[in-house]
DNA sequence: AAATATTTTTAGATTAGTCTAAAAATATTT
DNA sequence: AAATATTTTTAGACTAATCTAAAAATATTT
């Protein structure tokens, strides 16, 4: 049996792992969970007696294979739901992820294979992350972030890194939603932003803007 | 803020007042929470410090305006939430509960109100139970129970009390679902079994299945 | 109205998750 | 290679929810 807090430890251990490879720090983990290094020690310890952590003191944290299937079935759970508010419940990108930090909790297998199959076995949420499948198997697509785009080149918007609510209404704001098409015209050096052109419009869009929009080539 | 266990409390101290009139007793509520007593007694204490409940030591409990409100609430979106399941997910009425046991908990009024509209302003749920619309406003309907039935009386079928697997997957193999007609035909004071008549066939059902299903005359 | 039975409450522990403050280990500077 | 800074762990305490065992209140019998 595993717990609530549990499953969010995990899932933050194999987000800041980058998919549960490198070893993690007890302070980005504290950092993560909002809460203080000295809580983040006694929880890897029960993770890894658990069986879902490898841990040695003082010398970082990793997921076992269960402790990484474990995160990757909650980011199912999550990413789904989040298809399914927006989908069917008429929620904005910007509304989604916090509702779905509780549902992701939900413990019913029939549950989530249902709603995946009446949302039409989704690949991607609607901030463009890849949806793994039953097996945990991700579709990758190769993206690259505005920032490092080229000068001339055509490309379609199809994710965001920062998920904030303030991010994606800028996005909104803007009319820069997943599948926008946008070409980049100009890189300033003296502050690195970036000027693009959309369909009805220039715009010029500040350097953190540019570091947190994936895009594909077309 | 209430935690998931106050709840959970408040929603089986309103169902054991039949909708908050009545005052319920510790043990009552120990049973249904499968839980001792004692620990009864400490929660009571706090429902009643946070408001939720009027408590005199020895002399029971009752819920407050506040805490019929949150019981009326979590039972709209257990219902809802059960609407969804077999509606949308191909659950059948014997699997939805445990699920919604936990959906039930989910805080987000945008949600629910959209999964309201989703779902078309349900007003009973799978077992037939009335949910309760935005207002907290139930719909009743006047319904008897088959063991009260009349002999030569045609019935709708309408609901259930008992909403445990076991019953509703005997209805199931006996062809009985909401919305079924169903004829009485004699009642056996020996053990006061009754005969019925479906559509296809005549079966005798025993008191027990007679107390648990719910009619209405046509 | 006493005696007895039942129900409810209190007292004291336990577990999960958290915290602060101090100690120990590791990393970085000088 | 010392000295200093940073990170991590430990020790001890707190809260929510639970438990057992005993005490107190209420209800039922005799
Ligand atoms: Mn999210
Ligand atoms: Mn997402
Ligand atoms: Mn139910
Ligand atoms: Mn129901």
């Amino acid at each position: 049996m595993i717990t609530l807090t549990e499953e969010n430890y995990i899932k933050a251990i194999y987000h800041l792992s980058s998919n549960g490879e490198k070893t993690v720090n007890t302070n980005a983990i504290a950092s993560a969970m909002q809460t203080k290094a000295s809580s983040v020690t006694d929880m890897i310890k029960k993770l890894s007696e658990k069986n879902y952590a490898d841990y040695k003191k003082y010398q970082g944290v990793t997921l076992t294979d269960d402790g990484r299937r474990v995160a990757v079935n909650i980011i199912r759970k999550h990413r789904l739901w989040e298809v399914f508010l927006v989908e069917k419940l008429n929620f904005s990108w910007d509304e989604v992820h916090e509702v779905a930090e509780h549902l992701e909790h939900i413990k019913s297998e029939k549950l989530i294979d249902e709603l995946d199959a009446f949302l039409e076995f989704p690949t991607y949420d609607p901030h463009g992350d890849p949806i793994p499948d039953k097996e945990g198997n991700f579709k990758h697509i190769e993206k690259i972030v505005l920032a490092k785009a080229e000068v001339g080149s055509t490309y379609k918007c199809v994710g965001v890194d920062d998920t904030s609510s303030k991010f994606l209404k800028y996005l909104d704001s803007n009319n820069i939603a997943l599948g926008t098409i946008i070409t980049v015209k100009h890189k300033e050096p003296f502050d690195n932003s970036i000027k693009i052109a959309l369909e009805h419009s220039e715009i010029v869009v500040s350097q953190s803007v540019a570091k947190n929009l994936y895009l594909k080539k077309v």
